[in-house]
RNA sequence: GGGGAGAUACUCAAGCGGUCAACGAGGACGGACUGUAACUCCGUUGGGCAACCUUCGCAGGUUCGAAUCCUGCUCUCCCCA
């Protein structure tokens, strides 16, 4: 299988720049390209998820990726983007992240398999980094590119008329160091081509200025837009935190229920930038989305494509018979039955929970008691008669309507119980 | 250095001796509606079942009674030098 890489992501609108004559070298050639990861946390979320599928477009059209994870720029860290200076890692933690951005790239790339020509690679900057001395870097390196092309890139010189605390020389080199890695890569492995977000412009082409001075050769850059939401919030963040690619960060319930609230705006855009889906199923899928937008047919399908690349189809069906149940009005015990308690931890993962000891409820205790005082979800029993006045608390999907006591039959799964006040406030007590 | 203004609940902002747990707006939360949405509508927003208790920068005082008056303290803002 093999396609028109840039062709392909234009019409994803995956294209925010692109240098000149990369097109035709893309259609001439087997091209290898390059993405960087930070290593900055020991999973990657939703936001690199784009750079990834970048890698498997390119391999897929027929040309070879490279993942580089950026365990020497990592020490330094990135100011793109940045307005103040960044605390640096410490190398134990870096060592870890490295390994964690590793594993998840592997999930998604092949590095073992396919025609050699094509076959993706794995790098990281400091297997070259480590040996350059400071000398040798400011001789062969330095010498090459003036601070003021440095200085006129906009994340440095936004530090320079801004009224923050300035910008540290090691900031003010990390472009100097990615220019170095696409030149290595150029001159190692004949990379011609650096792929990155809209915010890595800088970065790349003081890589390909300095390919045209050291090496005098030409290399080319690509950058996709920064995924946005209709509403302005930053996207792959939600009031829980990151959504990370990883089930341990982010349960795979939550992740599809991430891609299953996308507003109908951002689900157009977001089905051709994380689908694989072909142009005429993409425009037929929103076609039909907006014939009858309630059935919220975009959604579900892009969340299924989503749930399926990253989890799996497994997890995935979980994930919605999960969300069915949760959703529904009511939940019967039997229906609580068909989960167990890990599945449901999992499942609730992010929502508060506390540890009751099991006696209390055993006992029986007054729900005023109980919602206040012993779990703590509520902050005083007034609130919680003021709730019960407004119909909006529930003991595991059910609604309570009057005061009464809590007893061993609202209990779940063994020994959980899942409070809630209106549909969004959710609370899980663990009986111990 | 001199003169003036102000500090009220999550935020803005009324109140200027009793009827103030404190108008109003925003936010937040809940309910109805809906597509697990948007919009709209309605409700709640110190604690207590209640009597009542604790709140209006901080500490005192005057009064039967203070967020409201007086004194001191802390902080903020404005004007003149």
């Amino acid at each position: 299988m093999s396609y028109d890489f840039v062709n392909e992501l234009r019409w994803r609108g995956m294209i925010h720049d692109i240098m000149p004559d990369t097109e035709e070298l893309l259609n001439k050639e087997t091209v290898t390209g390059y993405i960087g990861f930070d290593p900055t946390a020991d999973s990657l979320h939703i936001g690199s998820l784009v750079q990834i599928i970048l890698l498997m477009h390119l391999q897929r059209s027929g040309h070879r990726p490279v993942a580089l994870v950026g365990g020497a720029t990592g020490m330094i860290g990135d100011p793109s983007g940045k307005s103040s200076e960044r605390n640096l890692l410490t190398q134990e933690i870096l060592d870890k992240n490295i390994k964690g951005v590793k594993n998840v790239i592997s999930r998604f790339v092949d590095f073992e398999s396919g025609d050699e020509s094509t076959r993706a690679v794995l790098v990281n900057n400091y297997d070259w980094m480590k040996e350059f001395s400071l000398i040798d870097f400011a001789r062969d390196i330095g010498k090459h590119i003036t601070v003021n092309y440095m200085m006129a890139k906009d994340s440095v010189k936004k530090r320079f008329t801004g009224e923050v605390d300035g910008m540290s020389f090691t900031e003010f080199t990390y472009q100097l160091f990615q220019g170095y890695d696409f030149l290595h890569l150029y001159e190692t492995m004949g990379c011609k081509l650096q792929i990155g977000g809209s915010d890595q412009w800088g970065n790349i082409t003081t890589g390909t200025e300095l390919i045209r001075r050291k090496a005098g050769g030409k290399a080319y850059a690509l950058t996709t837009p920064l995924v946005t939401k209709a509403d302005g919030t930053k996207f792959g963040k939600t009031e829980s935190g990151n959504i990370w690619l990883d089930a341990d960060k982010t349960s795979v319930y939550q992740f599809y229920q991430f891609w299953f609230n996308a507003t109908d705006a951002d689900a157009e855009n977001w089905i051709k930038i994380f689908t694989f889906l072909d142009k005429e199923t993409c425009e037929q899928l929103i076609e039909e989305h907006k014939q009858d937008a309630g059935r919220r047919s975009l959604q579900k399908r892009l969340a299924e494509e989503v749930t399926v690349m990253v989890h799996g189809k497994e997890a995935y069906e979980t994930a919605v018979e999960a969300s069915q149940i949760l959703f529904s009005k009511t939940v019967t015990p039997e229906q609580w039955n068909k989960f167990d308690k890990a599945t449901l931890l999992e499942i609730f993962e992010g929502v508060p929970q506390v540890e009751v000891d099991r006696k209390v409820v055993e006992n029986g205790i007054d729900l005023v008691q109980f919602f206040a005082e012993t779990t703590g979800f509520l902050k005083s029993n007034s609130e919680v008669r003021r709730a019960l006045k407004e119909n909006s608390l529930s003991i595991n999907k059910n609604k309570i309507t009057e005061e009464r006591s809590i007893n061993e039959d609202d209990i779940i799964a063994g020994d959980l119980m899942l409070l809630q006040r209106g549909k969004r406030n959710k609370f899980l007590v663990i009986l111990k």
